[in-house]
DNA sequence: TGACTCCATGATATAACATAACATTATGTG
DNA sequence: CACATAATGTTATGTTATATCATGGAGTCA
């Protein structure tokens, strides 16, 4: 954890991305779990921690850490989860248990691996899944 | 779509399920359209129709039908669409042109396909990808 | 250095999405 | 008909997310 820290800061400054205190909080919350936290349960820790907690605080370095890969959010949950491989170009699929509500990130590598392959090679037992692309249809595609 | 309408019609006598006015009007609702639709814009259709217009009367007719395969919920939009061929158990991946809203349902028959396979079948452009499966993680699914 | 720009943060308000809880009505079954 | 069950009516509230405008702070460059 404190690696993937270090990574992210190395990242932005890299990118000339600021890695202020609020996002390294935020990054910090999420990496310690290994279940997805909501904003709102982030928002009290931020609070415990000092920092101000109205929610856009929250919701912009969320917006940060997505945006930038080192977190994801978890569109089932509304939640997000800290990034087990940020910095790195991936597509990731989730694999959220219902029982102890933890999220483990597995690696799609290219888009070319089956749920059923990525899930059994967790040792995961699918019960629903979920795949959704977003992009451009073939009609929009065409007519640039 | 008055075709789907009457699958649906068939599968509820069939399984002992009421079909009601409002749980109809919601599916018709959904079926006339290519794109999800938000509770909210469901519910003002329905006050519309002459349909009562508090958010339970849709959640409830909504969860009536994605519960029994007739609609789906599309996570990235918090809205919801209509399924086109209900009844069949199916795994579902959906496009979402991100230009013209069209969602587009495509199967994934078992879940061994790959996302990038199944958009290119569909000539969609894939420029991000969400894969989520709940279930039970190795640790939870090994004690009972 | 001081005016300027860019981006982050502070602060207030409200929008959008979803469910809890309890009362009432309809429908089927013995 | 009495009873059980499921659907609907109704009120209230909980949860998630964003718009908007004001303020501050770091870098740049004439």
């Amino acid at each position: 954890m404190r690696k993937s820290i270090r990574a992210a800061e190395r990242y932005c400054k890299e990118h000339n991305l600021k890695f202020t205190p609020v996002r390294r909080k935020v990054l910090e919350i999420l990496l310690q779990k290994n279940t997805a936290v909501g904003a709102y349960d982030i928002l009290d820790l931020l609070r415990e921690a000092g920092f101000k907690n109205q929610p856009p605080v929250a919701y912009r370095a969320l917006d940060f850490l997505v945006q930038n890969g080192f977190a994801h959010k978890i569109e089932q949950l509304n939640s997000f989860i800290g990034c087990i491989h940020p910095g790195k170009d991936h597509s990731p699929a989730f694999m959220i248990c219902r029982n102890c509500d933890t999220v483990s990130e597995e690696e799609a590598i290219t888009p070319n691996f089956s749920v059923s392959q990525i899930a059994s090679k967790a040792g995961f037992t699918v019960e629903k899944a979920i795949i959704e692309a977003q992009g451009l249809c073939y009609s929009c595609a065409s007519v640039p």
